[in-house]
DNA sequence: AACTATTCTATTTCGCACAACTTAATTTAA
DNA sequence: TTAAATTAAGTTGTGCGAAATAGAATAGTT
């Protein structure tokens, strides 16, 4: 019988024991982490998981870009036309329905790949996990999301 | 002895692969769990945590508060303001250092402390975690954390 | 006391995030 | 086949979040 999470909402709860603050606060640092490596490339964060989806997809629409990084067009139309500026990727409306904008990476796109990969190096490296805590604790994350999204 | 984690960074890195889009994809889930707690309340995810903050330390420094939050100024300040205005919390320059802020709980921040308190709630009972899930993920996401920042 | 360095807050700028709304294209169904 | 519903992308407004800078106050040194 698994034991019950306790939660005594009548006491002030230090913010160490939330675990959103938690979550809220690794995934922060990581990016901060990141930011050496991305702005050498002119990238931000969510710029940088356009490219990784795109060199997972090759060619993606707005909409399919949003459920897999589970963001808005609010956020992506704006972004991706700073990528386009920046010359990261092309926006092509579709011929077969008008409402659709496909996403594709260019050459310098392309040429990217290399120096983006190395980034999860950085974080393996610093985390100085073994394969049990990091497996754990993706397993556990995504399960967290799979839990409070369905 | 343990198994090293594995990365070929030769090849495209699926987006599902990344621990760091894992959590950040969960910490946003969360606080769109929390959103309509929230709003009823007038409040945003950040505020939130600086109300959990005073509920804990009862007044603290905007430093302090930077510290236990790891945000800085640019953020706070407006953010502290905006909470001011509402009513939620005071700030007063310190009598003893005058470039010292202190944030104190008006009766109205107070008053909304079993209400905040009741938002973890909502994510432990849709997480369907069980408590040994729940303590494992915090503390890997707290070991994290500790790891990539000091 | 004057100089220097440090500490702390505030400001500015830019780019997300997200909600709510609009526009335009496509699908459906009456 | 045209009116209604749906879908995709874009727009607007608000609030973070991070970096860089400024500026005032304090502490430390000579």
């Amino acid at each position: 019988m698994a034991e019950k999470i306790a939660i005594d909402a009548t006491k002030p709860i230090p913010l160490d024991d939330h675990l959103c603050f938690s979550l809220y606060a690794t995934s922060r640092a990581i990016q901060k982490l990141y930011h050496d490596g991305l702005s050498k490339n002119k990238l931000t964060y969510p710029q940088y998981l356009v490219l990784v989806s795109l060199y997972e997809y090759d060619h993606v629409t707005v909409k399919r870009l949003g459920e897999l990084l589970s963001l808005d067009s609010g956020t992506l139309t704006p972004l991706l036309k700073r990528m386009e500026k920046e010359g990261l990727v092309t926006r092509q409306r579709s011929k077969d329905d008008e409402r659709v904008v496909n996403v594709k990476l260019t050459d310098l796109g392309t040429s990217k790949r290399k120096d983006i990969n190395e980034l999860p190096e950085i974080l393996v490296a610093k985390s100085n996990f073994t394969a049990d805590e990091w497996n754990t604790l993706e397993d556990l994350s995504k399960k967290l999301f799979m839990n409070i999204t369905k």
